[in-house]
DNA sequence: CTTCGTTTTTACAACGTTGTAAGTGCGCTC
DNA sequence: GAGCGCACTTACAACGTTGTAAAAACGAAG
């Protein structure tokens, strides 16, 4: 049972000033007698004030909030044992904390839950929205930008809108991938997508593809995957059926990279020596699998702080033309190819 | 840039009716006569009117968030690959969203960082706050319950202190791996713990020894490990030096029964047929290693979800004694012991 | 046709802050 | 010593909502 709160008022009342002194103190210090200021700061000590959040919010017009929102999915709340949410979340978290923002995390996986992700914003709960979306028909980005929401994306929008964001270059990732697998002799080489309603994977699976017509492999074998394990490994039988004799094969993520390494060892078939195997985003289980997966790494954590990073500039400057930020992907060589 | 958000003040104008009886339509709906409820709700319709949040909430004194706050941890922002804190998440936000209230995650690895949280909440920023803190001699559960912030711990608090909590029996998760270790007939059991300073690690580890020594065997090797692969990779090769006809590992989390198995198999220990490893969680580790883990479940989910529970029923009817449920673990018997 | 209750609506005072315009004191100039 | 800046402080009106007390509308009863 804690006492009331004290106010602003209270705190005039005991320095023995008015509350537009104190609140002079208690916020950009201009203006204000050195004498006066250590009597309100020692007012302030006594009565153990505090700036209530939302009277400040009600006339600033500014929560020192914005909301993280995982859109899109359809899988529902097990995305956060996805470890690049794990790492989306890092990054904002670590990014915002250096400047006293707080994120509020919202899932918006169906469309009552995108109505309220806009309400919420519209509410005014939130200064901003950080947005990851993985389908390019969410319906969510363009709700936000006609809400007048300030907002960023991870990865560029579906439809071309005026909305910022931070993507990576997924097209040259692909290409490092098939480089490398065939700069190191393989023949039979094969990939597991990702889900193909998705840009990221589309843009992989192009990038790989082109290079590869480009060093004289016309066909590639593929197989799509969901970018879970379970997916990953079902893709990988997949391959091994239509394929036997393959010798490589390129993962659209580390997850199903993973998972297609123990469909390989499980076959008998030796990693990296009879199989080439190539994972992407260089996360946890890219360390964690044996052998360590070569991938192609994505700077997530640095994309995601980026991101809330020209959130912030909008939000201190609104009205600025959209910006977006590309990051190069790059080759990890480790042992699986 | 948007328009300016329109107030209850316009509704009512269009609606013709004074402020108060929209925000009696916007709320519960008791008392305004069916016509004009009709004419309220198109005048929100045409308006586009939202509720403004601050206002509301400097009025009600409820904000419909709460923080989550991961506290006492050294690792600073890489807890969030940790997959126990994406459990941890996803069971909060989960259950969450069914009752409309959003989390702020916020992270508590310093003391200014402990104190921007105690500020936070005091401001009324957050209804109350959920704690995931690990050491017992974290200073933060105590500083909330001075404050009188609602607040409900995961693990129980370090020294005894009226707040809620939801816990799990780990003594008896311990219990169920040496028991299970003895049963399939292991003679060299051995231990990586968590770290000391954790109580879920002494108990785990207390409960394991217990049991041993009630099965005949008053002496464990035990290696300190800090929840981590490394940690547990480090725990593995110190425990094979020391007593290098081993039989069996009960690590005490899943991530270092992983990396444990990797150690064992690169020194040409089979699992489960030299050396039987079993984990504790049950979280995504234990399923992608292989040979699959046979593991201690922690119901991480439920256990999130039971403490929202507790703190939205705080904040239902505020002044009730502090609660705390404790969960039982789980036998879950896979492939590596 | 008045009077009384009931139901519905309205006006108004909070809530705790910020920002602006008006004030107070004080030292300076002429 | 009156007038004038300057530095600082104060009183007051927002901000958009909720809740309460007072007022209005409307039947029903006397």
């Amino acid at each position: 049972m804690s006492k009331v709160a004290p106010t602003l008022e209270d705190v005039a009342r005991v320095a023995g000033v008015s509350r537009a002194t104190v609140s002079r103190v208690v916020n950009g210090t201009r203006n204000v007698d050195p004498d006066i200021q250590e009597t309100v700061r020692n007012a302030i000590e006594q009565t153990g004030y505090t700036p209530n959040r939302a009277a400040r919010s009600l006339v600033t017009r500014r929560t020192g909030t914005v909301a993280l929102v995982i859109s899109g999915t359809s899988g529902g709340s097990d995305v956060f044992t996805d470890p690049f949410f794990g790492r989306v979340t890092a990054g904002v978290v670590d990014f915002l904390r250096g400047h006293s923002v707080h994120p509020v995390l919202m899932l918006a996986d169906s469309d009552p839950a995108r109505t309220e992700v806009v309400e919420f914003l519209r509410q005014g709960s939130a200064d901003g929205a950080l947005l990851v979306s993985t389908h390019p028909d969410d319906p969510l980005p363009a709700r936000l930008v006609d809400a007048g929401v300030p907002s960023v994306l991870y990865a560029r929008p579906g439809r071309p809108m005026p909305i910022s964001y931070v993507d990576m270059d997924h097209r040259a990732g692909g290409r490092m991938a098939a480089d490398h697998l065939v700069a190191s002799g393989r023949y039979n080489i094969t990939t597991i997508s990702g889900p193909m309603d998705v840009l990221a994977s589309q843009d992989r699976h192009a990038g790989f593809r082109d290079a590869m017509a480009r060093h004289g492999f016309p066909y590639v074998p593929t197989a799509e995957g969901g970018f879970t394990a379970e997916s990953g490994a079902a893709a990988m039988h997949q391959l091994l059926t239509e394929c036997p004799d393959l010798d490589a094969v390129f993962a659209a993520n580390d997850l199903m990279a993973q998972a297609a390494v123990d469909v390989l060892l499980e076959h008998g078939l030796r990693v990296p020596d009879a199989v080439a195997v190539i994972g992407f985003d260089d996360s946890a289980p890219a360390l964690a699998c044996r052998p360590q997966l070569t991938t192609i790494r994505q700077p997530v954590e640095k994309m995601a702080a980026q991101m809330a990073d020209l959130l912030l500039a909008d939000l201190e400057k609104p009205g600025q033309r959209p910006r977006s930020a590309i990051f190069e992907p790059e080759l990890v060589i480790r042992a699986s190819a």
